[in-house]
RNA sequence: GGAUGGGUUCCCGAGUGGCCAAAGGGGACAGACUGUAAAUCUGCUGCAAAUUGCUUCGGUGGUUCGAAUCCACCCCCAUCCA
């Protein structure tokens, strides 16, 4: 059941924050457990999500509500506008913001969200040199996709970083560019900087979980849920962001059920063609992030159906998980509810 | 009852005598991933341990060295005529 234990036993006594990680596949039901969790540790939600971040998209992203929250403090959630850029190196910077507060607290921090390569940059502390990013290049070097296309691109990568070039696939784009901004930017191959971020060790004690259901159960409740959110309004809320000016290019709009609704407004798809569209890549996300977990290390699998789907089952067992390894939030309960998302 | 067009691998769909286990797409499955990650990209998909073998293209029976492809009959579907 816990094979990892003995070694993160080890880490109970030195300085390393105590952190629990809540992850899993897009509708699992990640949201619901972390409150009972933060509620049963006095701890602090901190969001791993990459469209909850945004304003104004609450349904497609199936963001927590206020009345769900219960009480408990959140954090990265609705702190930016649709039009703002978002990446992993701003979540991080964000996030490591937040964190201290909460300690100071006296409660724990729980990470809870879906997107892996946050959680991964967070724990495993991935810097993000300020000035290894700029749009000019970045331009530069997508206008010379478009015009000598993805070979060209990948020899360059070649010439410059053959570590790199060997391990990005010359279809690839974006990752093809990115590590050719990075090279551009700092003259070192990203090959270079990945390898030294991989040695790093986390800074966190932490306890990882997983939530994941059978796959059949899994897909079922992707089913459900996109039917909800239309019954909700997804198609007004996206039309809204429209308005507003929101469009396909945005990073907010390429989130899952706006991409597509987006492209019903725009009557390039009927909206039962939507639908099925949104519901297709939405298993597809769900597998690419469960993909994810698996080659994550230290990961603590959690499966819904091994505990009959009770809850109060689930969340014991991962309490006695948290109660080994020490983890503990450093004050009493949490007193008086402030209950408001900060930010 | 008659006419015509169809029945192909999980689905859609190409294939009209050998190069076909069968194009292509979808789905499913698997994987990569270090500043767009709800993004981007890759692999795989009849069965069997096989470069070999076995079973498949509605059914049965034929023609042929050889059939998903030709012939006969039958079954089913769609449209039209009665």
């Amino acid at each position: 059941m816990f094979p990892d234990g003995n070694r993160k036993m080890k880490n109970v006594c030195d300085e390393k924050c105590p952190l629990i990680v809540l992850s899993g596949p897009t509708a699992v039901g990640k949201t619901k457990l972390s409150i009972a969790l933060a509620k049963a540790l006095g701890g602090e939600i901190v969001s791993a999500d990459s469209m909850q971040v945004y304003r104004g998209m609450n349904i497609g992203s199936a963001k927590v509500t206020k009345e769900e929250m219960q009480g408990v403090p959140h954090h990265m959630i609705d702190i930016l506008d649709p039009w703002e850029e978002f990446s992993v190196a701003v979540f991080k910077e964000k996030c490591c913001q937040c964190l201290p507060g909460i300690y100071e607290r006296g409660h724990i921090p729980i990470v809870t969200g879906g997107t892996g390569f946050y959680v991964q940059a967070l724990l495993k502390d991935v810097d993000f040199a300020e000035d290894a990013q700029d749009g000019e290049v970045r331009t530069w070097l997508e206008a010379m996709a478009e015009e000598k296309g993805a070979a060209y691109l990948h020899e360059r990568l070649n010439q410059v970083d053959p570590v790199s070039a060997q391990q990005i696939h010359a279809n690839n784009i974006k990752r093809t560019i990115r590590a050719l901004e990075y090279f551009y930017l700092t003259n070192e191959p990203i090959s270079r900087h990945n390898e030294r971020e991989m040695a790093k060790s986390s800074d966190y004690n932490s306890c990882y979980f997983v939530l994941n259901d059978v796959r059949e159960q899994l897909y079922a409740r992707i089913e459900q849920r996109v039917d909800g959110m239309l019954r909700d309004g997804l198609v007004e809320e996206v039309a809204r962001l429209r308005h507003m000016g929101c469009h396909r290019g945005m990073t907010s709009m390429q989130g899952l059920g706006y991409k597509e609704i987006l492209g019903y407004l725009e009557g390039e798809t009927t909206l039962e063609e939507a639908v099925d569209l949104l519901k297709r890549d939405t298993r597809h996300f769900a597998k690419r992030q469960l993909t994810w977990f698996r080659r994550e290390k230290d990961v603590i699998w959690v499966n819904k159906n091994e505990f009959d789907y009770k809850e109060d089952r689930i969340l014991q067992h991962m309490l006695e998980i948290i109660e080994e390894n020490g983890l503990k939030a450093g004050g009493e309960r949490r007193a008086k509810d402030d209950g408001e998302k900060d930010e």
